[in-house]
DNA sequence: AATGAATGAGTATTCATTCAT
DNA sequence: AATGAATGAATACTCATTCAT
């Protein structure tokens, strides 16, 4: 019986293309270094995906997934609003912190291959609508005013980017994130005004 | 009597190089395009830049410059810390609209090219202090409070980032503004609470 | 008790191969198209042949042998050298009909791999051995004149060789064969001259 | 004022890619040889041909004018139809003596590269169509028997074929020249048959 | 014995950079 | 100074061959 393909190959080399591809630009990254990382032959890589784009956009996509799972299992059984958007800032960033390069064009919003931008979009949205959700759950009780929640929601996702970019140190993560949602809730207008 | 290298001819290569970089991934964004664009010889080019890179980064760099001085004269004479904010984020956001890819890389916090850093920052932080005076007038005018203002800076910049890639129609820049502009100010929790 | 290699699966396999290599260039056929071909696994076939050269030039032997064959039979009982090299003719041009391309190489004189040079000359000997033979009993039976059989031999399978490229409809068989022979036996020159 | 390209500097490609071509198949002929022989660099090669397939098919095509260009020489003034396949039958088997692995294709009518197919049909017919006139004048002299010019022409090119296959040594073209013709003029039958 | 997943040597092709004019 | 022809280093990708099962 021949040798089948096995999942977890498949899975070494995304994880290794995450790795490659982050922290160097799409054109240094080399097919090369992610067979190395994933102690895999090249060519393995190739039964896999047919280019290197498509490695590119599947390591981006499985990151993303990643980071979906991690902020199911975060949000579970939290329902206020304000508490939901502390935990969405923070597992995004924490999770973001070590793939920053890769998140870069995960989380902008480049448009630039328009073939991939539906799965991207997907997954761009579904992160989207944990925030608009809670945004809509705040309007809801009361808490918040009624904006428009798409539009909230993008301008909160790139309060996350900006802070990624921040880089503090693991220490600063807590402050940095009620920094955001401070901001986002209460705004930076004077109390009492 | 030699000819000297021409400004102008410097300039329409940066410009085109502006147009080309926008628009493709650095590895898709060819030398002979921006020579064909600027209606100059590929060697011309090389007369100006070193390298591809170093166009690269000429190219961002002028847009930046481009941007600041539109911003030094929308801001002249506005003394307002919120009108200077919103000032702020209707020029990035209409200038950068054309640009939008350029200056994802521009405003992304990119790390990649460490040498070239320094000056990117200079310029990232040229407009970063404008958001900051403006936000420390606020405060010292007791409008704002006392948050710390390079974070409030960075996260306004990422409120604007996101914003444009909310690709709004030209009508909806002054919505989009006073949306980004409102809840930094006020943020989103209700009236009264 | 072990499974042996299977004759009739390396018949297959030289079925296929011959198949495969008729109508693409040697590189463009892959041992990939071969295996599904005969339905095979891609590991089979290099148990039964080293390299994929060596299933080249076995698909040729095999293909020639089977002409071979095929030849015996219809030579059988025949002893006319003028008859027999029609039936030489419309043999070789029927059977390479649907293996044109294998046999432009099988034919064709190429001297690109002189380790197998012999056993393909063996092969393209006992072709040209035939022809020389009628030709030969022609000469003793005073019905041909004193040529080099072997120059004579080669002339003629050239002929035939380009037959085969002018492609003749099922009809046009005899037609050329009779042609072939006519020529050779009593060239084009006017009658009576 | 730049360098133009030069037609010399494509002369000398398609030069070294006829003798590249020659003598080894397709897929283990590299362009880097052929670069090394028309010492140029690999990337001119580029400038000048799509592809390797693009190169190879010119080469091809180069040989075939060049032949040409020596039969219209050789043909000229000479009016009597014998000495004119004559003439032709020398010709090309002189010129295709050192590029036989190219002209083997060429002669060949493989009919593999269907897209190509149209202008080496034409170089073929350009080369038929001189054996075709030259029987077609015989016919008219009444030297000829009026046999089908277009199928006369296909076997006398085969029979040049397989002559160039069976090597002659230099002093043998004459010899072998005259066997050509004399077969395909006389036939082998017996005289007074 | 048979299989097909894995491998990596081998190469066509691209494109930034150079340089003759 | 300006040009674009020439260059070759760099790299994605293929596919014959191997080998674990």
């Amino acid at each position: 019986m021949p040798r089948i393909k096995t999942p977890d190959k498949e899975q070494a080399i995304l994880e290794a293309a995450a790795r490659v591809f982050s922290g160097r630009p799409f054109h240094e990254a080399l097919i090369d270094d992610v067979a190395a990382r994933a102690r895999v032959g090249k060519g393995t890589i190739y039964r896999y995906f047919q280019t290197k784009e498509d490695l590119f956009f599947a390591a981006i996509l499985h990151s993303f997934d990643e980071l979906s799972a991690a902020l199911a299992v975060s949000l579970e059984r939290e329902t206020s609003p304000v508490k939901r958007l502390e935990r969405i800032a923070r597992e995004v960033l924490s999770f973001s912190w070590e793939r920053r390069d890769l998140f870069a064009l995960l989380l902008s919003d480049e448009r630039r291959f328009p073939e991939r931008e539906e799965e991207l979009q997907k997954r761009r949205e579904a992160i989207s609508r944990l925030v608009q959700e809670a945004i809509l759950e705040g309007i809801r009780r009361r808490e918040f005013r009624g904006i428009d929640a798409r539009v909230g929601a993008e301008l909160f996702r790139g309060m996350i980017r900006a802070a990624n970019s921040l880089r503090p140190r693991e220490e600063t993560l807590d402050e940095l994130v009620s920094e955001i949602v401070g901001i986002f809730t209460h705004g930076i207008e004077r109390d009492g005004r």
